[in-house]
This record gives structure tokens, sequence and C-alpha cells, in this order.
RNA sequence: GGGCUCAUGGUCUAGCGGUUAUGACGUCGCUCUCACACAGCGGAGGUCCCCGGUUCAAAUCCGGGUGAGCCCA
């Protein structure tokens, strides 16, 4: 009984990668460097089955180029910037930014985010992963977070970043702006409000809108052009309930006219629509909701209220003006904070963008030239960048990130930018280097920081030395490839494509490899909230995780996959198998030297590694790792071990030195072909049967398989001799015997076949194999199938015709003509049709002999029982 | 409302112009045969979502449905 057991196994390797440095980018190596931008993992602690399998598929790459003789580039890397860390801290803590002084909220931050570094690093090496850590990187660090400020510097240069009062996406509760792709959609019940307006030519108009409580901020309403209803209301006057103000009626083509009532009150600012329509028809702007959410002293009797205080008293304050029609409830969209799913409001506030929508065209032109695995995700890219109205704020009114390396006026717009030399540098602790030139005031660092997304986008010109080492940087930019799950494609690979094109005129890498999300078994997102959330540690520990590796590789590139335990099942299953081959084929003995001669088995099992071989490298060169891993597997497990081992098995208890060293060359070759996925149980086979033969310290250090280059002959004999096996299993299974057999002869005119008898009564377990040319069968037409490849383009409109004339040929009678055509009686004449057109199947009969006929395609054989 | 992806035996999945439609899990039968019962051998099980079209030929290409998921408005 030998079983590889995981748990013994795998943490005595990692401990030896780690130990001798297995995986070490060399600045100083010649070879061609392969580099992979690696999602710094963000420091929140719990390693989720994402990770587990989105990981992993990135190390496949980074191992397989490394056995390629690449010098591989696989930063081990963290992200500890921004809200989530600042959220869980004040949970852990109790605080906000308003109740402790900066500097200790930002040191609780930092522990917080630190405190789990050593754990996460642990849970990588948990499963199995290559990452380096000489050159590791963390983005809230200080050396990280100096490129972050000179990029802005070098942008605010150019005149790409600037400062402005312009609307912003707000979380009233985060008390911060938003980007557009931190603002998510959620569908939520809430109330249409039907409110009657006074107009001042006379008579009245019935808006509709989901937040009456902005009614004093509203600036006109808008119907369309072509609504009866409202036909010759444009250009007259509505009368806003309870304030009494004056505002237009615009007609717009935009409005939806099913919608509500058809007429819509535009204020600023209800969403970003409203922020449209008042830039198209210029309309003013009066902010009424402030940073937390409350109305401002602009909404009257509103004042102080949270919004939805506000809406109720506004309401209320409606019916008694007589002006509340009624209320339906509705299904809306609306827009929430990411992060704690707040609903945001439109502010505006000065604030820092970067210049993008104008940079749409040359974002997309970077976007063709890099290639994207699986193509189709290049969509979601260009429908996003197509999408974009805004500017990116890159401002955050909160602490925990890089701040913004300027200075302020307070009197006048005046900006003092930081010295590059000077960053990292925290303003607000650094006291201008000199006061305004306008004025003369003091200068004020800015309390601003930037949007995370800010750090993370530059991670590829961190990662290649940007600034540091020109001479590298030259090398290595554009990077090998990103890889990255489908969601942050409108954020990290957007803003890495934006600013690599914005610093350095380049795409930041030459592929992108987007990988899927892992559901619910039903298929259902996993979250937390929804309590179905898989724990991948339990699965390794009770599969190890070369299986949940192995789970990993059977995600196709960018689709999302239900979890399928029992993948993982498998994948300790094929571990199992490969212990047991190697074993197996160890205790054959060792290979010695090249044989002088090969059997028909031996040069077909050595063929079918070496298409193997192409087959699966074209895949790993593709990142379409799960076809890689299929046919890797079905090589292995069952034309090698179930076929080619079972066949050879009496020759290598004769000492057939051919067979042994075919059976390690094989066997150390799937070895290494599975290295990539299953880094632990290759590395355990490796160290305990073959390092002895093959030489290097570790399997991940030798080169990719190469064909296996000898003289081969007769791999067809060696393929039909399988045949032969498995017709013979057959008919054991159908005639339900057991045992030894007397003996098989085989009819065939295949000569090579001769020299597989050994193997075929090993694998049919027959006593002897005997071989004849010449068929003395009685034999039966059974069917005659048809030819379709060859008759549809020869003989296209006609081909139904003579397909079902060959198919009825058995009924009608036939005689096959010397030259192997065919000729047909039927109601029209004799039709004659060539023998390309068809196949005949026979049954064979052995009446009147001790022995039974069966056939392996061509091939006839005689079993006899003994 | 737009975009993308998907729909194949009980379950999951491969194939993406001509194969007897792949494999896994499950299931049934046989075998503890000296690498492996976490195994081997064999069987059963499929109107390839529906309707049209293109084609000599469609699971595969095109159009239209239906359903699911994701992204976006």
């Amino acid at each position: 009984m030998t079983a590889y057991d995981h748990r013994e196994q795998e943490s005595r390797w990692q401990k030896m990668w780690r130990e001798g440095a297995v995986y070490r980018f060399d600045p100083a190596s010649e070879n061609e460097i392969y580099s992979i931008d690696t999602p710094p993992r963000y420091t929140s602690g719990a390693l989720h089955l994402g990770h587990a399998t989105g990981y992993p598929i990135l190390d496949f790459a980074a191992r397989y180029r490394r056995m390629k003789g690449y010098n591989v580039f696989f930063p081990l890397c963290f992200d500890g910037n921004g809200m989530p860390v600042e959220t869980a801290t004040e949970k852990k803590h109790g605080i906000t930014k308003f109740t402790v002084d900066r500097q200790t909220y930002l040191k609780l931050c930092n522990d917080y985010a630190n405190q789990f570094i050593d754990t996460m690093t642990r849970q990588f090496e948990m499963l199995g992963m290559s990452l380096d850590p000489s050159i590791y990187y963390e983005t809230h660090a200080p050396y990280y977070r100096r490129f972050t400020q000179i990029s802005f510097l070098r942008l605010l240069k150019k005149g790409l970043a600037y400062r402005g009062t312009f609307p912003v996406n707000w979380c009233p509760r985060c008390n911060t702006s938003l980007a557009d792709a931190e603002v998510e959609r959620e569908e939520r019940d809430t109330s249409l409000h039907y409110v009657g307006f006074e107009l001042k030519e006379g008579g009245t108009l019935t808006i509709a809108t989901t937040r009456p409580e902005l009614i004093g901020a509203c600036h006109a309403v808008l119907v369309h052009p072509s609504d009866p209803r409202y036909a010759g209301y444009a250009g007259r006057h509505a009368l806003l309930p309870v304030y009494g103000k004056e505002v237009p009626v615009i007609e717009d083509d935009g409005v939806e006219m099913e919608f509500g009532s058809g007429a819509v009150m535009i204020c600023s600012y209800g969403d970003k629509e409203d922020a449209n329509w008042i830039l198209k028809h210029r309309l003013p702007v009066t902010v009424v909701v402030d940073e937390f959410g409350r109305l401002n002293e602009l909404s009257g009797p509103l004042s102080g209220l949270d919004t939805v205080a506000a809406r109720e008293k506004i309401v209320g304050l409606l019916v008694k003006s007589g002006n509340y029609q009624r209320k339906e409830g509705i299904r809306q969209n609306v827009g929430v904070c990411w992060r704690c799913a707040t609903p945001v409001e439109i502010i505006e506030k000065m604030q820092w963008f970067l210049k993008s929508v104008s940079f749409s065209g040359e974002v997309l032109s970077s976007s063709d030239r890099i290639n994207w695995y699986p193509g189709f995700m290049k969509h979601r890219l260009a429908e996003w960048t197509d999408s974009l109205d805004w500017d990116w704020v890159i401002s955050r009114q909160r602490l925990f990130a890089t701040p913004i390396p300027v200075w302020e006026c307070p009197k006048c717009d005046y900006i003092l930018p930081a010295e590059e030399e000077a960053c990292y540098i925290d303003p607000v602790e650094t006291p201008a280097p000199r006061t305004c030139p306008q004025d003369g005031s003091q200068l004020s660092g800015s309390r601003d920081v930037f949007d995370t997304w800010m750090d993370s986008s530059i991670s590829a010109l961190y990662n290649c030395f940007w600034l540091r080492d020109e001479k590298l940087f030259d090398r290595m930019y554009p990077m090998s490839m990103r890889g990255q799950a489908h969601e942050i494609i409108r954020t990290w690979a957007y803003y890495s494509v934006l600013r690599s094109k914005l610093l350095v005129n380049s795409i930041p890498w030459k592929d992108i490899m987007i990988t899927g999300f892992i559901m619910a078994p039903d298929k259902t997102p996993m979250h937390t909230h929804l309590g179905n959330v898989i724990d991948p540690v339990p699965l390794i520990e009770k599969y190890g995780a070369d299986a949940l590796r192995y789970y990993a590789s059977t995600c196709s590139l960018g689709t999302d996959q239900a979890f399928r335990e029992r993948d993982v099942v498998h994948g300790q299953r094929l571990c199992n198998k490969l212990w047991n081959i190697a074993n197996f084929v160890s205790s054959c003995g060792d290979a010695g030297d090249i044989p002088a001669s090969l059997g028909p088995a031996d040069s077909w099992i050595l063929a079918r590694f070496n298409s193997t071989l192409d087959e699966a490298t074209a895949c790993m060169d593709m990142y379409e790792f799960d076809r890689a891993m299929r046919l890797i597997e079905q090589f292995a497990w069952h034309q090698f071990a179930d076929d080619y081992i079972e066949m050879v098995k009496s020759r290598v208890r004769k000492g057939d030195g051919s067979a042994v060293w075919v059976l390690r060359k094989i066997a150390e070759g799937i070895n290494t072909l599975f290295a990539p996925f299953l880094p632990h149980v290759t590395e355990a086979v490796y160290q305990e049967f073959f390092r002895k033969e093959q030489g290097s310290a570790s399997v991940h250090l030798l080169p990719w398989p190469e064909h296996v280059d000898v003289t081969m002959a007769g791999e067809e004999s060696g393929a039909a001799a399988v045949g032969i096996v498995n017709a013979v299993r057959k008919w054991r299974a159908d005639n339900d015997f057991r045992g030894q057999l007397e003996s098989i002869t085989v009819y065939s005119a295949d000569t090579g076949l001769k020299s597989c008898a050994e193997e075929i009564g090993s694998a049919a377990r027959s006593s002897s194999v005997t071989f004849s040319a010449s068929m003395d069968f009685q034999k039966k037409v059974t069917s005659i199938r048809p030819n379709y490849q060859y008759i549809g383009p020869k003989y296209r409109g006609r081909a139904r015709e003579i397909t079902d004339m060959l198919k009825s040929a058995p009924e009608r009678g036939f005689e096959v003509d010397e030259d192997g055509s065919l000729v047909i009686n039927s109601a029209g004449g004799r039709h004659t049709i060539e023998k390309e057109a068809f196949e005949v199947q026979y049954t064979y009969y052995a009446e009147g002999r001790a022995a039974e006929a069966l056939q392996a395609g061509e091939i006839l054989l005689l079993v006899k029982r003994s």
C-alpha cells in the first residue's frame, strides 16, 4: 500500500524552497526576462477561494516560464492603502477620523495593515506560490508611495493633473469623494413621489421624483418635446412649492416620457444625470446636501436633517400645502459606495483630477496593442472607457493613503508642489519650504490623499525599477504579463494603461490574463452576508494544496466557475496516481543508456509523449492551462499508466532494458510537465525517485521537457497493439470470462505487430499470441457506412441521394467490384460508387473452430479460452 | 436599455462546419491481477435550450426567441 500523503510532504518542500531561495529574479542575468505584474494582495488577512485559485493560475505561468529558461520576475507584494483598512481599523478600535488625532489614526491603520502580512505570506506559501520575496513591495510603505507622489508631480508638471470645483460622487458615510469606478449599482425599493407644481402662466404640472427633499435645489423642469401632455409648456415657469422659487420648463428629448409623469425636476444634485443636464442647459447650481449627507441652510425648513428625515418632512409640508399628489413604489438602481454601500450624493468640492476622458482614444489604442487572454475581455475595457464622462477624481478626503504632495495657500489658489527629491513627503507634517509668492501667506499642507488606485496603477512602473535603475527599466518595460480578475478591469487595468501612457508613453504589459470568479456551488456569487463563502484553508488541509491547484487549473480563463469540490478530490487522486506511477517505474530499475532499438509500443508511447508535449506547450504559451492540464493528465494516466505500463510489465520482469528506459524517460517527462501545476507532489516524486538520475536540486530547476529524440519505428503497430488489448478486454467483459486465455491469433497484414506479442500477451493476459496474414473467416455485412467527408464536397447536391443509396445497399443487394467499388441494384438500374465513398462493416464468424472471432479496427482476432 | 459570456447524458464539462459527440463525478457489473481499491476493466445513460436560415453537410456559422451569470447605463 503506497499512498501520497500531502500532509507530510507539502510543508517539507515549502521549507526547502524557502530556505534554498529557489525562486529568485536575477537582475544580473542575461536571460530573457519574463515579468508578472502580480496583483498586490490586499492586507485584509483572510485568504478566500478566489485568491486560492487566482494566484495559482499566475503561478502556473511563472513556473512554466522559469522552466522555459526565462529570468522570471514574480514579486511578492501587498497593498495596504485605503478605505478597507480604515474601516476595519475604525471598527476594531471604535474610532473615526474625527475622534482621534491624525497621527494616532495613521499608526493604528498602519499596524492593522501590517499585522497580517506574515500570515498572508505564509498563506501564499501554503498554496505553493513561487512568489519572490527578494523583489518584495508594499504599496503603503514610504518607498513605494514616493513613486506615487513623483508620478503625480510629473503629471502635474505636464498639465495633466488639475484642481477644481466640479461635481463629484461623494460618500456621506466615508466622507470622501469617489471615482466613477468606485460607485457600485444596487437595486433598491424606493418611492416615486408625484408633486404638483403651479405654473406662473397658469395651470399646473406634475413632476415625479424619488428625491422630493431636493425640491429647494430645483432649477428646471424638463419635459420631452414630443410629449402631447406638455405641448406648449416650454418657456413657461413652474413655482417650487414650499420655496416659492420660479424655475423654467425646458424641453429635452432625453426625458423618458413613460417614466412617472413625464416631467422631471432637475436638482443639484439628485444624481449624475442631473449633473449632466445642468451642464447641458447651463443651469445654476445650488448644493443643498453637505458632506455628511445632511441638508444645509439653503434648503430652508429641512436644514440640518439627513436626507431620510428631510424626505419625510418635505412630504408632510407638501401634503399641507396641497401639492402632494401620491406616491408609488418602484425599484431603482442607486449608486452606492463600493466600500460601505451608502447611497452616494453628488456634491461640489475642490478636488484633484487627472485628465482621462480626453485620453480615451489613447487608452483604447494601447489596449489594442496588448494581447488579451481571453480576447473578449478587451470589450470590457473598451466599453468602460467609452462610457466615461468625468475625469478621474484622484483626491480623497481620507487619511490612510498616499498624501498629495502639495502645499496650498489659504487665501488664493496658489499651489506649491513638493520637489521630487523630497518625496516621500507628508505635507501636513512637513512645513512648506516657502510662503505664498502672491500674498505672502503661510502655505498649509494638503490634507487630501490619493485614490489608492493612484498607487496600484503604477505597479508595473515600480516593478520595472522606474526612476531607480534606468537600464533595467529599459530592459523590463513593458512587463510581460498582468494577471487579474475581470471585476477590476475598469479600475486596475484601465488606470494602469492610462498612467503608463501619460507617464512613459507606453503600454504597461504585453499580455493581460483575466481570470474568472469562483462562485458558490449553486453558481451564485459568494458573499459574506449570504453566508455562502467557502474557506480554502480546510480544503488545503483535507486534500492538499496541489489538489486545490488542480482545481484552479481546470478553470478556463475569464469564465466564472461554480466551485466543484469533486475536482479538488480528483486533484488529490491525480497526485496519488502520479506518486504511484513514479514508485512503480523507479522499482523497475535505472534507465541506463539509450537503447539500441525500440519496439513498436515504445515508439508509440514516445511519439504520443512528443505530441502531447507539443500541444500542451502551445496551450501553456496561450495561458490555456485548463487545456494543457487535460492533455497532460489524459496522457499520463490513460495512455501511459493504463495502456503502456500494463503492456510492458512482462518485458520489465524479463529484464528488458529498453522498456525500462522508456518508462523512466516518460515518467520523468510527465513529472516535469506537471511541475508548474502540482509543485509539491512533483517535487516529492523527484526527490524520492528521480533526483539521483536527473541531478538537479529541485524539479523546479529543471528545464521544460523537450522531444524525446530517438529513432522510432512502428508507432502504428504499437497503437494497433493497444487496440487489440482493448478489444480483448471488452470481449472478456461481454463474455464474462476471467483468467488466462490460452491463445490469441492476430490476423493482420501489419508485420510490425509481431514484435508486440509480448505486450499483447501481457496486457490481454494470454499464454500465447500468434500471427497470421490469411483471413479465412466467414463474414457477413452488417452495414455500409457512407464517408460523408468524401461524398459531400464531391457530389454536393446529390450527396443525400448517394448516402441514402449506400445505407440501403445491404437490403437491396450489392456487389463489390475488383477495384473495390460498389455496384448497387436500384429501381433506376445499376449504380457504381467508388470505394472512397464508403466503408463496409463486417461481422466475422469462426464457426467450427474452438475459438471466437473479434475485431479491433481493421484487425481480426481469434481468441481461445483455456 | 446596451455590451459580454454561457446553455451538451443525473451533475459538471470538452468539442465550435463532416468523429460512433470528449472526459470527470455519480450509477450498474466484474476484479483486492505482484504501482495505485484515492485502482483497473467493462456497461447503461444524450431530441447537443427552442424556432428559423446559410450549407451537399450544423452541437459547431448567421438571425430571432427563451433562460442564466457578469459588466455598464
